[in-house]
DNA sequence: CGCGCTTTGTGAACGTGTGCACAATTGCCT
DNA sequence: AGGCAATTGTGCACACGTTCACAAAGCGCG
């Protein structure tokens, strides 16, 4: 399920805050969705809760992570240092939340040797020998549309069976591997859809990707 | 529908090279989706095809720009020159597809001045101005965790009706206000998912917000 | 001019995800 | 110890999106 990540990071906030158990209701609050869902969502995991008190959060915390393969780190490879990849590299929150950044690797020999996030830019060639001493399994595409097919087809050739892209385009792989896309554009047209037809009534949010709800401000 | 941006580009792609009439088939092949998608989708903007030819990509355009709003630009406003709003700001995808940059602002002072992307970093206590002069009506949440829920208020007293929330928060806005969320780590945590259970054998691609799948490379 | 090939549009079956409602279970208070 | 309030786990009905399969419709060729 696409919501145990979004359920992971309120549940780790609640623990920081030392609030040691939570209900589904005030989960699903939280959380912008039904605490039907939650309940149901959590079920999945085997029956973890205790009726007439709750979900102990250190231990969901800990389920959920196992669920998701989050019990050990997945360091990433960066391909493409323009805006995005610098952007990306130098967040810091991929490494906070178990992606450390094993490397950032661009075509472009200008780019090569720069610094950012506490990472050398190197040449894509190097990408192989990343992939492999790191024991890196997931790749990130932060390339122009052009190059983002170039930029896979390395990725797979090096041993990545997982790939994050950020450039608009469908990328082809091979059976096994697995994408998933981000497109910046795509979002917006569809915010555009909604505002487009917010002439008959201010309504309601919005469906699919998000999460968003609730009142006031 | 969240694949008619899809559709879209790929369109607009096949109209640059010069290819004026495509079946829903070769789309669905290009989209990375079920040919009788396709067919459902454009069917519920109306009957634009010709049977036992295919579709007309300029009249499919039009019609899909003026089903998404995208007739007209929506300037945007970004929240935030940090890493993330400077590499946005900076990247120009916005403003050829439809979404021009109205401004950039911060809370920080010393962020203040600095040009990204040819437009000047202004104070956020400016949204107010920029938002209403420019007629914006989408925000861009590119700050901290800690104070998206501040840009988030902020941008809908200044009077945008749509939100695109990069930061990892739910976000609670008013009814009638439209968010969208792209959280880097959930997807992220999506690939750990898959990748973690793929010992039994190497299995498919990964389903809800992707796209992608199709073979070899 | 008609026949066959191609492709759309859509009815219908199917699977999946969602939400309700309620029984089962637990803790607390008296 | 017993009853009451709270909360989980889940069966069921429903709505939605997906896919198949086929009839309707247009094009080109003989």
């Amino acid at each position: 399920m696409a919501r145990l990540p979004v359920y992971l990071r309120i549940l780790v906030e609640q623990g920081d805050e030392n609030i040691d158990s939570i209900s589904s209701e005030r989960l699903a609050e939280l959380a912008g969705v039904n605490a039907a869902k939650v309940r149901k969502d959590l079920s999945y995991l085997g029956s973890y809760g205790t009726r007439g008190v709750g979900y102990e959060v250190a231990f969901l915390v800990y389920q959920i992570r196992r669920e998701l393969g989050l019990t050990h780190d997945w360091p990433v490879v960066i391909v493409g240092a323009g805006n995005l990849g610098q952007a990306l590299a130098g967040h810091g929150g991929f490494g906070e939340r178990g992606f450390p950044v094993a490397g950032v690797v661009d075509i472009e020999q200008a780019k090569v040797g720069s610094v950012i996030g506490g990472v050398r830019v190197r040449h894509i060639d190097d990408l192989p020998q990343i992939v492999q001493s790191r024991r890196v399994s997931i790749g990130v595409v932060a390339t122009p549309s052009a190059a983002a097919q170039d930029a896979a087809d390395r990725l797979v050739r090096a041993g990545c069976t997982s790939i994050l892209n950020f450039a608009p385009v469908v990328l082809a792989v091979p059976h096994g591997v697995s994408v998933r896309k981000v497109d910046l554009a795509v979002e917006l047209q569809i915010l555009s859809y909604y505002e487009q037809r917010r002439v008959p009534v201010g309504l309601h949010a919005v469906g699919s990707n998000d999460s968003s709800r609730g009142a006031s401000a």
